[in-house]
DNA sequence: CGAGGGTTTGAAGTGCATCAAATAGTGTGG
DNA sequence: CCACACTATTTGATGCACTTCAAACCCTCG
């Protein structure tokens, strides 16, 4: 019993913690942090599961804590527009919290995950009754808002291949400036989506990309030899001030 | 000295209207309102006058009365990248409430106007304060945030063709469906820019809008006989249960 | 009237999509 | 461990949408 008491209580202090290092709980009380891990359940995906569509009652939102979900919209026609693909320490579904109470879009895990699901409802009673929870609502709207903005500026003004180089800053750790390897983190195809473009043009705009910047491809794993080259050749488009992999 | 005295009451009594009306302001108490209408100052432009310049620091939001201001961003190369075009009861330029108090835009007039500012140090006084007020906020930046994201949709899924007939489509008043007429809010070339495509790309695409859906064009003055042909033509690609003219 | 910006039109080029097919990669059952 | 099925990815050929560059037209306003 006391060993059960205490994978219990290890798994709260787990998502008490991973809520602490989100932007929307940060600096909130103890006691806040508890009652949202009391009420909170866990969830383990594979690939393909669907965690909710567009137009579903919204009682849940989630705290992604392993993998790669997937946010997109099906459009009328049958096609699909994928607006954002987020990874541990992201939290969605919240915003729902405000006009009809349904999600706005679907969410699909594409790369086998954990996620943590909360109460809508407690969200909304901690928005209504805690100043702290409220403005960090508001900082991390703001945040999500201006990043979108961005977003509708790259697809306007940026080829495909500045687009993929853009993504690649961003997947880049902050402190590396050079030599630098990583993999991708989901499916090509899916990375096509989440630009804007279709596989085809996603696999030769990369092979563009390779002759411009001087980066190589084997499979999902992508070496670059100098971020310098990739700004150069992305950058040029987009607004001043602007960091890629400051996002 | 009595005259005097009740045009400025008159002023407020407009500016604390305008407010109420707009959903940052809506169930505000009287006294919040007044603070506010005491603090303003108004403002009349002529088509190119900048507001404010990306990275400015932020000290005032707008609260548009008449007229038509352009948001943007100037890009690297030179170009520009128009984001938004918003007109009477629209507020903007609060939401540098946030990060790091300056603008994360520019802003220009493109059609005469008066805009009415607030000190943004009276509005963060109130979102700490208030309740109120900052359910108002978070409800309006969510409002903000599903909007964009169907500007992204947008941007990837539609031709050019059908953005135009989808912001035709957002211009007309709702009552009607039949024999509507109405004026472009402001320069085809500027329209072009918001859409996302260059001006002789516009001039085209709305030609062949005409041919596919029998609106028609002169100068500025567009009559539509059937919104339902402008849907049937503009809205297939967009996803399920969105309403153009609903934004 | 003439200058200048907004708008349209034409010709040619570029980028991305589409359709089709080949190739590589992955997981399955034998 | 291999053959097979199936999916992901690449490659080729072709077409359409949008852009670019250039020039004409139109409208307004001094």
């Amino acid at each position: 019993m006391l060993a059960h008491t205490q994978i219990l209580s290890d798994a709260r202090q787990n998502i008490i913690s991973l809520l602490r290092s989100t932007p929307l709980f940060k600096n909130m009380p103890e006691n806040v942090l508890v009652h949202f891990a009391d009420k909170a359940q866990t969830n383990s995906m594979q690939k393909g599961n669907v965690l909710f569509l567009q137009g579903d009652s919204a009682e849940w939102f989630y705290l992604v804590e392993r993998g790669w979900i997937k946010l997109f919209r099906d459009t009328l026609d049958g096609t699909q527009a994928v607006f954002d693909i987020v990874n541990a320490g992201v939290i969605f579904g919240e915003d729902s919290v405000f006009g009809q109470q349904a999600y706005t879009y679907s969410a699909e895990c594409v790369e086998d995950c954990n996620c943590i699901m909360f109460p809508t409802s407690l969200l909304q009673f901690y928005l209504e009754k805690n100043q702290q929870m409220a403005f960090n609502m508001m900082q991390a709207m703001a945040q999500r808002q201006n990043t979108q903005s961005r977003e509708i500026e790259h697809l306007n003004v940026q080829t495909a291949q500045q687009r993929i180089g853009c993504l690649l800053l961003r997947l880049c750790p902050t402190q590396q400036t050079e030599n630098i390897s990583l993999n991708l983190p989901y499916d090509k195809n899916l990375i096509a989506a989440r630009l804007g473009m279709k596989p085809e043009t996603f696999s030769r705009a990369l092979a563009k990309l390779r002759e411009n910047t001087g980066i190589e491809i084997t499979g999902s794993k992508v070496t670059i030899p100098s971020i310098q080259r990739i700004t150069d050749f992305t950058c040029s488009h987009c607004s001043q001030s602007f960091e890629c992999n400051n996002i």
